[in-house]
DNA sequence: TATCATTTTTACCGTTTGGTCAAATATCTT
DNA sequence: AAGATATTTGACCAAACGGTAAAAATGATA
């Protein structure tokens, strides 16, 4: 007598998912975006998320065991899209194309998926309970490995000197804010609340930082 | 028969706070303090500051009417420290100085009071319920007027051109983040929970970055 | 259309949480 | 010491919340 779980649409066996599953988990995912970005994980109840999915509750928790694999689920689907941008920086292009190019993915990240970078910085900001490990391991790996790359620029001395996993930091966080902070940065522009119209003021002021002295205009690599 | 409200410490008259008073309203806040800028507004719980103050809960709300009125008493006394190093900025000085202190006081401010710079970066994230008056009023304003000063200094040629605002918007983020995503930093760099020995890379690349090539050096102003 | 698996809903439960009440205790003043 | 005021506590409450049980409804399949 196996204890009997209460059925769950992921417990169908081998067979698949359903159509009704896929359409219906993505339906979820993307209301808990909406919820969790805007108040948290503990300010973000089922019961929000259900209805911002337009279903109802036990129907939400026939395809999620609980409020936090939800939650677990969103910030997984993330980490791939978090590291992407740092992902395609290259050894053989030349610093000012690749960090200039870095920093414009970056920044229209943060225009495109703010909710995503949202949910990203409240996690942080709560300590990281569910992706520490990913910070330890995948994201320091990959940030040693880009800072290799960096620091060799510098040793060529195609870059001012500096501490590269620093000017990471200096990266992720301009181009993060705008989505972050971005009430605060339209309530001190006065802009209304879909504007986005600074934009290329952005780009042009992180332009200007990053690539003005820092990197050494030369012809090429 | 007027209502007769439940007694409150605050309601005492004009006789001013008590020495219990004064006491205990301070050994709340930095409990709340403490709670807050872990969990934010919807993760803390009153149960919780309560005992971090190692104070029962209904004593605790005989100094503050509710969970809010602590947040925002929190939040209020914030403010005038997130000014304070802005506020310093002064036009007869020369760029170099001024923009460096400034960011050297923001930094400092980022190590010296995590707490607070989380606190005010989850109500940003929230999309600031209770301070969004102060951003549109207070801050907008002062950021005009020290905006004005450094338009002065690039149209002196004393400094690259750019958008003033969006120049503060970059100090503001690489400052706080150290603050705010310490938790990646520690990790990424591959530091224990109370390691702050990044502080002296932290101050080097911010000089570098805001002062490199964005502020022409000559000879002083 | 009958059968079976999947999906959805209604009703409900135990816990946590923000907050209240009234009584008890401590402190201050005279 | 007495009386008034200020402080603290234990017991409690209603609402919100995360989650469950079981049956009803729907969809797929033969």
């Amino acid at each position: 007598m196996a204890g009997n779980a209460k059925p769950r649409a992921t417990e169908r066996q081998a067979r698949g998912k359903t159509r009704i599953q896929k359409e219906n988990e993505t339906r979820i995912l993307q209301a808990a975006l909406d919820v969790f970005s805007e108040n948290g994980f503990h300010g973000a109840t089922l019961d929000r998320i259900a209805s911002q999915a337009s279903m109802s509750k036990p129907n939400l928790l026939y395809y999620f065991r609980n409020k936090e694999e939800i939650h677990v689920a969103l910030l997984t689907d993330l980490l791939d899209v978090w590291l992407a941008p740092l992902r395609e920086i290259r050894p053989d292009g030349n610093p000012v194309d690749e960090i200039g190019s870095y920093i414009r993915r970056k920044l229209d990240s943060s225009f495109s998926f703010p909710r995503e970078s949202r949910l990203f910085a409240n996690e942080i900001l709560a300590g990281a309970p569910h992706i520490g490990d990913f910070l330890q391991t995948e994201l320091k790996q990959l940030v040693e490995e880009k800072a290799a790359i960096l620091q060799g620029w510098i040793d060529d001395g195609r870059m001012a000197p500096c501490d590269p996993r620093h000017l990471l930091f200096a990266i992720w966080s301009t181009t993060q804010h705008y989505a972050d902070f971005s009430v605060q940065v339209r309530h001190v522009l006065g802009l209304g609340a879909g504007d986005k119209s600074y934009y290329d003021e952005a780009a042009r002021m992180l332009d200007t930082l990053f690539l003005g002295q820092l990197i050494s205009r030369e012809k090429s690599g």
